[in-house]
DNA sequence: CATGAATGAGCCTTCATTCAT
DNA sequence: AATGAATGAAGGCTCATTCAT
């Protein structure tokens, strides 16, 4: 149905897909050429060199990372709870595909690259726009509103750098109630 | 006064100061030579191989991460909020030192290493497990209280993380909030 | 007015102009392809491969090497020593033009290379011979008159790979008088 | 008797035969390991990188081309065109010895690399500046020595570059009477 | 005639590891 | 305890060459 990815776009995503399985250093034109059946010297017909290749590869995330949900939340009306529980929804949804495996390993990588910080920035800066106003529906006070936001964005990132469990619960549930709370 | 690191810690201080300025990859035997004035090949006297050299540095680490909060917090009497407040406190100190490198370069690992992780399990247990115990005093609801260690951790994590900002207030202004909520 | 040089020739003169400019090894397929604005598989309608095209490459420098200057001169009445001197003319120009870079190059390459050597042997051959016969118009001792024909051709070559410098003079003052003590 | 050659030194002799052999572009690093005998991992050991270790072969070039000649022929006293027979003399044994190929790579180089030219610009100039002092001592006319200096030089060069034959006669003698008029 | 795409050999370089001293 | 020297595997990149279109 849909056109075969171009080889471009099938090389950028195997990178991504390296990147999130390993990190920056796991980006290894050969493991992608492997991976793609193809042999690293067609690498450099299309993309001039590695760092040029890890450029388009986060121009392509970042593109994706913005388009998706919000374009979706607003396609309908809806109260701002509801939408922000819509919100939470798809963004737990995102996580059980696995598509955050990708965007936490930008997100340990922009701690050390001032370029992939600044990608990050962008992302996180149109993401939490949208949050904000959301959550100023919910709270008439705005540092309540923004420490909200923080605590929301927060959870859906940290939730996959602690290690602790709870005994007795699931994460989900514990999440679920931390959430809760953001909407009280 | 304090006697000299021996030569292993040296090398395993070095090492875990490398992984929080570069990550797992960064941890070069010759770079960290180098750092220390040495050759590459003292190195091998002191440990096996790479690997065990990783091995004996996250133990280091592990140790460290549990023995000092707690024994200081529990060290004088407190009323459950105020040792909250105080533990916000060092963690905040800890953070401004910049000694959370190692931890959140240890927690993007974890990501991909199941020997990391599990180091981390350990740790992440051991201050939740604690953690809980006062939010425990704060809240009667239990499910309550594990949601507010959640919070309380991801916050500790994730601002990190987060690369946006916050109109017209510092990132510090708006954890003051979060956390302050998590008191209430 | 001038024929549209055919693409075969267009390549054979960027293959030599890449010669001169950075030797044997500079002549790049990829590289000649992005100076005429083609793709280099362009390259192997023309010519079978490498060997092949510098090959035709040194039969059109051959060609050239030696068509010029004897026609031009022979075109008309002069005794020897005014042939000389215009011979040395002509030379001087040709050096002054660039137009000896090639010829360098391909003279340096012959030291390596025992077909480029054929090649430079039967151009040297040809004008050597001409010069012998002029030179021998104006003494009458036979190794007096090849004596001076190693010693022109010398220097036409030999300044070009000399690197000191002469106080006070330029190379061409120098030059100028030692190639008028040829035609004492 | 003499003490083994260091590694370094090893590396240097086989990359500046390797330049003589087939120019700048020959000195590789895999083919001088072979050479050697060892494997190309090592030779980072000596040198930080190519560039560095070309940097350092040329030093050497230099100091071997400028030590030799001069000193040997001041040792003795002798009448300036005895000496200069006497430096014809050297010249043509160092020649015949195969010396001069690494000088003549080295001189065609220097055409189209900067650094390379000024280093042969240094040899150059002392050298001529030897052969000066002794055409002074020949002739009283300061512009008919310089003329001199540069046919006897541009012989030394320029008769590896010409590829033309002497019917009848070899380029030896050929070169001996050119020389010999020099000291006229 | 030429392009787009890919192959594969070969180069420079890095790095964990080994070993004699 | 450590140095000097080397090995070997792997990674980034270039380039001649091939081939379908």
């Amino acid at each position: 149905m849909a056109t075969a990815k171009t080889s471009v776009e099938a090389w950028l995503d195997a990178g991504l897909e390296a990147l999130g399985e390993g990190g920056p250093d796991a980006v290894r034109i050969e493991t992608l050429a492997r991976s793609l059946g193809v042999t690293k010297g067609g690498f450099y017909w299309h993309f001039a060199d590695r760092p040029t290749f890890v450029d388009r590869m986060l121009d392509r995330w970042e593109q994706r990372a913005v388009e998706n949900v919000i374009a979706r939340l607003e396609s309908h009306d809806a109260a701002p709870r509801d939408r922000l529980r819509e919100l939470f929804g798809l963004a737990t949804a995102f996580i059980g595909e696995g598509g955050i495996r990708i965007e936490l390993a930008v997100r340990d990588w922009a701690r050390r690259d001032a370029g992939v910080a600044a990608r990050l920035g962008g992302v996180d800066e149109r993401r939490m726009t949208y949050l904000r106003t959301l959550f100023r529906q919910v709270t008439d006070d705005p540092l309540d509103a923004e420490a909200r936001c923080l605590v929301a964005y927060s959870l859906y990132i940290g939730t996959h750098f602690v290690a602790a469990g709870h005994p007795g619960r699931t994460r989900e549930a514990v999440m679920t109630r931390a959430l809760e709370d953001l909407l009280r």
